[in-house]
DNA sequence: AGGTCGACCTGGCAGC
DNA sequence: TGCTGCCAGGTCGACC
């Protein structure tokens, strides 16, 4: 499900419902969702480990990195979680498909759901030492992003600019149909390597992809599929979707019809005649 | 060094 | 109806 938008709009809000909270009771139904992050399982089950970890700690601050989503434990601990593909984190009294399932102390429970098991979610004590932390490219919704971005996108990479946008070590957060969504509005074809790509056309990709990400935590994120927010409602970005998953429909702009290629093993939208 | 591809999982859906 | 194959928003490690 989640790209930046989508855990963005997660993490805000819990943020607003949680805070303050205190984690009373940890239920994991499948022990395969706490495992050392994004990952690699433990060799023993780890799931009591975690509990213990947890439990009885206030929740003090919940942010987003990347796709990742940090919850901020008093006493210095932190639960990091992963939605890979298919995962959720829903406010509500019962959840029957739930993973783990955390009652606090207002009474109110957090349930993560996640039907392909990609996600995940483990207890740290120090951030600095996540590797997958550490790899993180900027944020694009942070300061000075534009300047940042440049200067990576000029390093002569001879990928196709697609597979650098989803390079999670290059730009934090973008994921497969916010790419495509970006290069649509930046007139760029996904295939062309990113080393070839004129500097005021960088200078263009840069701020569609700041503009494409900003538009889609106003709606909340995209649903295309599996993908709530909190309160288990629907984004609704998927209605300003132009290219992803429109293979064969008419171009929004010039009415030929959307392309869809396989690059790197994943599906890729875009306008053949708008995209250069 | 840097890029590509399969593996990790489950379930929905189109086509026969 | 029931089977098969394809597809899915992410990441890592093996391989080139």
């Amino acid at each position: 499900m989640p790209e930046l938008p989508e855990v963005e709009t997660i993490a805000a809000d819990l943020r607003q419902r949680i805070i303050g909270e205190k984690i009373q009771e940890v239920v994991v139904h499948d022990a395969r969702l706490i495992r050392d992050f994004p990952r690699s399982v433990f060799a023993d089950c780890p799931a009591p480990g975690f509990i213990r970890a947890v439990k009885n700690r206030e929740i003090q601050k919940i942010e987003r990195q990347g796709k990742a989503l940090i919850f901020y434990l008093s006493g210095g601990k932190y639960i990091l979680a992963h939605l890979g593909m298919t995962g959720q984190w829903v406010l509500a009294d019962s959840a029957p498909r739930a993973k783990v399932s955390i009652t606090l102390s207002s009474g109110q429970r957090l349930h993560y759901n996640d039907q392909r098991i990609f996600g995940g979610m483990t207890v740290v004590a120090d951030l600095a030492k996540v590797p997958y932390l550490r790899g993180l490219g900027p944020e694009p919704l942070s300061p000075g992003f534009l300047r940042v971005f440049q200067a990576i996108a000029m390093t002569g990479i001879k990928a196709p600019v697609k597979s650098f946008l989803l390079d999670q070590h290059k730009i934090a957060g973008i994921g497969n149909i916010y790419a495509s969504e970006i290069l649509f509005r930046a007139g760029i074809d996904p295939r062309c390597p990113v080393n070839q790509i004129t500097e005021p056309q960088l200078r263009i990709l840069g701020k569609q992809i700041v503009a494409v990400l900003k538009e889609a935590v106003c709606q909340r994120g995209t649903s295309k599929r599996d993908y709530l927010d909190a309160s288990g409602r629907q984004g609704s970005f998927q209605n300003y979707l132009r290219v992803y998953g429109r293979a064969g429909k008419p171009c929004s702009v010039c009415g030929k019809p959307i392309q869809r290629v396989v690059q790197a093993g994943r599906s890729t939208f875009f306008c053949s005649i708008c995209q250069k």
